[in-house]
DNA sequence: TCAGGGCATAAGCTGGTCTTATGAGCGACC
DNA sequence: GGTCGCTCATAAGACCAGCTTATGCCCTGA
């Protein structure tokens, strides 16, 4: 049990959990981050000062880094401290949207704001959505379906949802819309990919006449991608979630195409990399939708509000 | 014990740590995506197959959520397990990135790759990197040192470091760069600013006459909007950290302006909104530097190539 | 019909994290 | 100068989550 278990996707053996603290801990050291004591940190999170002086001194030992200065008047981070408190925010942020978004899975009824969301608009942004009208009105209960745009349009017209969102060119029948964002769809390889280091960009007739990996036809991504090429796109592999197509893409199966959305991390880390292409516009509305009529009122209006720029 | 501690950046009570799996467990819950079975992925996280059907069980009662299909044959994520799932990626990429910076901020001495690195590089940046890199070449131990612009110089030309990374519009003396990638000011304000409902940008004499939010005098930041504005810019507050500028501008106390590296997140979340400003250009470099004349070579090279695109 | 892979359950162990109780350093204030 | 109030550290014991091993049932394919 050593590190024999080195995981297909290139990340080093015995586990992250066994070398990241625990989000208990983290969330911890965000407060003596901002708090300037351990006592006073400890009281917040809601544990007794000496266990959070006990957990700060394993977290240290665990990272093998001072974290934090003590002293009799109080606690400041180190310059490290400071640092790797920066990474724990990431960390602590990316679990409190896993959890707006679990919340809202959860409460299937008796919520006050039923929302029906697309798969790529629940995976991405609806979370960061849930925060913010969380922050806001915080008793507001939210629940949410996620499906493709003809079962959220469903929802909405039998009433089971309240207001709804969806991407794509077409607005389902019975329903009122409005733009709140746009979404580009961006072609990307893996960083060792020819493509990837060239300076001219691509053109629209190479991207026309290079497999590529796909989501399957059909999808609201392939159905963009195909009206903008004009019916051409020639896949390399179809895959049927945008997870394993960013899988495929990252091993550098080949290039893809996929939302800017979707790649966001993936372009920051650098595990893709996003590749011009000229004279081709992949462009598509994100939009909020209601049964045509019945403008959104109360915390639908509210939620509304905050997803337009 | 209730939920009778708000924090005051508006998160629900009861500390996310008692309603969001562990670490340990979402990893878990990737692998079973991943390969389809319970006992599978607990072979590859190195636990015996009981104690992933426990784990995954106990997460769907925590959650309140079914997350996979059982079945005498596999297991397949339920709808709302995929979207949890790729929720629960997030964070564990998050991890991973707190993972390899904390690495490189421990092993101090005889690693490989010494690197220097000012703090935003430090802070967004370079996790990625190291992340890229270790997937490149797995065996190779880097370590990190941060600290501002001076500071880097110093110790590339001490010896002690083998590669740096600086923003800012100069370069230090003695060193050569090499331009890796581009760095934007955006004007931000929180939601409810009356700035984020007006249409027309913002103009240059607007932003200058407004007081922001702002990184001490002599910053990096401070010091490329300075310049962009004629020595001009007005502060609300001035603070001594990024995070303490962004934590200021999400609870709605003014204006500020920050490196797009740093409200990144924000923006996706909806804490804060990009303002357009109209004729003004808040554009900034970041470079790796090296000692005139040492080319980076082996680990710094490589390094080097994985940051440039 | 039997082998094999899948999952679930039960019993027992272990380790990490909490608590309470206490001590010790430093500063402010009467 | 004592005393209060704040800080952090240490020690001893309770508790619980998660692990392991052992076992059984279900389904499929040879």
């Amino acid at each position: 049990m050593s590190d024999q278990n080195a995981t297909d996707d290139g990340r080093p053996g015995g586990s992250l959990a066994h070398r990241v603290p625990d989000l208990g801990a983290l969330e911890l050291l965000l407060a003596v981050a901002r708090l300037g004591s351990l006592g006073a940190a400890a009281r917040e999170v809601g544990i007794t000062q000496p266990a959070a002086s006990s957990r700060i001194r394993s977290m240290e030992r665990q990272l093998g880094v001072a974290l934090v200065d003590r002293s009799p008047r109080g606690s400041r981070l180190t310059d490290a401290g400071a640092l790797v408190t920066d990474w724990a925010r990431r960390v602590v942020e990316a679990a409190a949207a896993f959890d707006a978004g679990a919340r809202a899975l959860r409460d299937r009824r008796d919520s006050r704001l039923r929302v029906a969301a697309s798969m790529t608009i629940a995976e991405y942004l609806l979370p960061g959505w849930l925060l913010a009208l969380h922050a806001a009105r915080p008793d507001t209960a939210v629940s949410l379906l996620a499906g493709n745009s003809a079962k959220v349009a469903e929802l909405l017209l039998a009433g089971e949802a309240d207001l709804g969102f969806v991407e794509g060119l077409t607005v389902p029948a019975g329903l009122d819309s409005a733009v709140i964002a746009h979404d580009r769809l961006i072609v990307v390889t893996a960083p060792g990919h020819p493509w990837a280091r060239r300076r001219r960009p691509v053109t629209t007739q190479e991207l026309a006449a290079t497999p590529l990996i796909l989501r399957e036809r059909g999808s609201g991504t392939r159905q963009v991608l195909d009206t903008a090429l004009g019916g051409l796109a020639r896949p390399l592999i179809e895959l049927s979630s945008t997870t394993a197509v960013k899988a495929s893409a990252v091993s550098g199966a080949g290039p893809s195409v996929l939302s800017e959305l979707a790649v966001g991390e993936e372009l920051a880390m650098r595990r893709l990399v996003g590749i011009p292409v000229e004279g081709l516009s992949l462009h598509r509305d994100l939009r909020a939708v209601w049964p045509t009529g019945h403008r959104p009122t109360g915390p639908a209006r509210e939620l509304l509000s905050l997803t337009r720029g």
